[in-house]
RNA sequence: GCGCCCGUAGCUCAGUUGGAUAGAGCGUCGGCCUCCGGAGCCGAAGGCCACAGGUUCGAAUCCUGUCGGGCGCACCA
């Protein structure tokens, strides 16, 4: 809610009390539609029918009369129900022009996991949404105002990283460059398990793929994961995501985490050993209380040969995230692009204050729904339903890729790696097109291609499937970031040829026309949008927001009156070409701003 | 079978704590660079918002049911 909106909600709060309503409803301001009258409205007289007993249009004209205009109000009309309001356009402008900041840190530390990816191969396009919804997520909230913590989780005791590194062994490989790291183990992967897909043949290699399993659970092979991870961070960075802090899954249960959170439980009613039946010997949870519709509500955390579930150790995990559990060491891990530090878990680190937090978005996909289901569950079966309260899945649908489902065994399945090479040399071959004179060509095409990805991930519904398409994808047209980047591209253009010309008259904020309240009422949406989009834990809000900012700043660069421009900025009289490019800029560091909380890049030319 | 999610223009999607005539992009058709960047803009065609009931002054939005589609229901991760 802007500063224009939230004073319009007062006015008229103020004005119900003095029509003996207490206690008013909601009063929703919005923008009254193009051809409406006023610039703001409210519906409120209809909420307020039923309760004053009174006809709509009466209590708007009755509400219309009490209201004392708030600054910059400079009428106040009804149109049936409506109570609507006329804006000062100078009072819009000067509204408009207060540059975007963030807001003030409120306390509570909210803890974003996201990427965590199985450390055994390259990442693919379905690790792209990942990691693009996790780190916009986690900037937006950031830049609204709250501590964010973004955490990768390294799986380093799974099957698939065994698999891996013993495929490595089984068929005596040796890394020789050429290709990249994760890529080189990839193959060997998707080898062992063409080789597997026989019964017999996976029968035989069992026995040596456990023994890499123990290994890696007794940490030995930590540093054949650390190159895995290593090239695996590359791409990550490439894309623009960084994090805070690795969280080893082997550091956890060396540290007794796993221990403890057992420990928890197994005190409540809900966690028993079976003596007999399906369960017998095992360590189970009952799960009834707090999810529904189970057939069969028990879940399995020890096996009945002692060893532990992924789930149990994920309970763990969030029982550390939320503070329930210490003992985890960490040390320096690596220093990213943009020169923060990365964090790792590590047996001979030392105590540091990550973690422990009131609140956590796990990013992954709602094909695990059931399992975060879960974590809640062991949440309020050891009596913290605050804690569970906080415990967010951000739950994504899945990517298709040209229309199927992925695929790694039977190839259907593409790399981000390659997505991002692909991306680029089209945004190369675009820039050579349209702009072939363009400084830092490669540079730039860097930044649109991985910008036009990564938005391509993040524009839609986290809960609706994607289809991964080449072209809609890499397009750069229409709703896609690359019409955002030319939006500010475009904007940068002409404030470089104002400075060039020493043109640096003052606005006249009242020479304002229809075409200037246009831009900055859409200019004036940009903290709502944010706002909205921290709220609703999704970047598409903001996403969304940005091309409707894009297009109000194209309608109004193009606007024309007789065929001849409306508009024009560098030519136009002095104290309106003063506003006209103290708006220019204003919309220029929007749009940046903006796609920086998606993660995304604003080049000054394109 | 049980549970969760989805169904909006030919296609891909916004719009859902209920508000004014349901909006974009792509595609189709027609316009706009002696003017600050045409990766852009303007216009046209295209909708029983899956269907049927209900609640309400008001429903794409909330409730119930039906029909389609996706996903989940392991001592896997």
């Amino acid at each position: 809610m802007t500063g224009v909106k939230a004073s319009l909600q007062r006015a008229v709060a103020r004005a119900l009390r003095g029509m003996g309503v207490d206690e008013p409803p909601e009063i929703d301001v919005q923008e009254t539609p193009a051809d409406k009258p006023g610039d703001y409205g409210t519906p409120v007289a209809f909420q307020l029918a039923r309760v004053l007993r009174k006809a709509p249009p009466r209590i708007a004209a009755e509400l219309a009369e009490r209201i004392e205009p708030p600054e910059g109000v400079r009428k106040i009309e009804t149109a049936g129900g409506y109570v609507n309001f006329f804006l000062d356009p100078a009072y819009l402008m000067q509204a408009a022009l207060e540059p975007p900041e963030p807001a003030p840190k409120q306390g509570g530390k909210v803890l974003v996991e996201h990427t965590s990816v199985n450390p055994n191969k390259e990442l693919h396009v379905g690790h792209l949404r990942n990691v693009a919804l996790g780190d916009a997520i986690a900037r937006i909230l950031d830049y609204a105002g709250r501590k964010v913590e973004v955490l990768n989780y390294i799986d380093d005791t799974g099957r698939q990283s065994a698999e891996s590194l013993f495929a490595l062994e089984h068929y005596g490989l040796r890394y020789g460059g050429g290709k990249k790291y994760d890529h080189w183990v990839g193959e060997a992967y998707v080898r062992l398990h063409r080789e597997m897909e026989d019964e017999a043949a996976k029968a035989r290699l069992e026995p040596a793929i456990r023994a890499v399993l123990h290994r890696l659970e007794a940490g030995e092979l930590r540093g054949e994961i650390e190159k895995l991870l290593a090239a695996q961070l590359e791409t990550m960075w490439s894309l623009n995501a960084e994090y805070d802090v690795l969280v080893w899954e082997s550091d956890l249960v060396r540290e007794g985490l796993l221990q403890q959170a057992l420990e928890l439980l197994e005190a409540t009613p809900y966690v028993s050993r079976p003596s007999g039946g399906k369960y017998a010997g095992a360590l189970v949870m009952d799960t009834s209380a707090f999810i529904e519709g189970m057939e069969d509500p028990y879940l399995v955390l020890l096996r009945s040969d002692g060893t532990a579930t992924y789930t149990a150790k994920d309970i763990a995990f969030q029982f550390w995230k939320m503070g329930l559990l210490s003992g985890l060491r960490f040390r320096p891990f690596t220093r990213q692009p943009s020169g923060r530090e990365l964090y790792t878990s590590h047996p001979e680190g030392e105590p540091m204050p990550f973690g422990n937090a009131q609140e956590t978005i796990n990013v992954i996909d709602v094909r695990q729904s059931y399992p975060q289901q879960v974590l809640k569950a062991a949440l309020e079966a050891v009596g913290r339903h605050d804690l569970a309260e906080g415990a967010y899945h951000l739950a994504y649908e899945t990517v298709l890729l040209e229309g199927r489902p992925l695929s790694g065994r039977k190839g259907h399945t593409v790399s981000v790696d390659e997505v991002l090479e692909e991306a680029v040399r089209r945004a190369r071959a675009v820039i050579a097109e349209k702009n072939p004179e363009l400084a830092e060509a490669d540079a730039v095409a860097r930044t649109v291609g991985i910008g036009a990805v990564r938005f391509a991930m993040v524009k839609t519904e986290p809960k609706k499937q994607i289809d991964f398409r080449w072209d809609q994808a890499l397009s750069f047209e229409g709703d896609a970031a690359p019409y955002l980047q030319y939006a500010h591209a475009r904007a940068a253009s002409i404030l470089r040829k104002a400075a060039a010309e020493g043109l640096g008259d003052e606005p006249d904020l009242a020479r304002a026309t229809p075409y200037e309240v246009e831009l900055a009422k859409a200019l004036l949406r940009f903290p709502e949008a944010v706002q909205k989009s921290a709220e609703l834990k999704t970047p598409h809000v903001l996403a969304q927001y940005l091309l409707d900012l894009a297009a109000a700043w194209n309608a109004y660069y193009n606007a024309k009156e007789d065929g001849r421009p409306a508009t024009p900025v560098l030519t136009a009289p002095e104290g309106l070409r003063g506003l006209r490019l103290a708006l220019v800029r204003q919309l220029k560091q929007t749009m940046a701003t903006g796609l920086a909380l998606l993660g995304i890049g604003a080049p000054e030319a394109m």
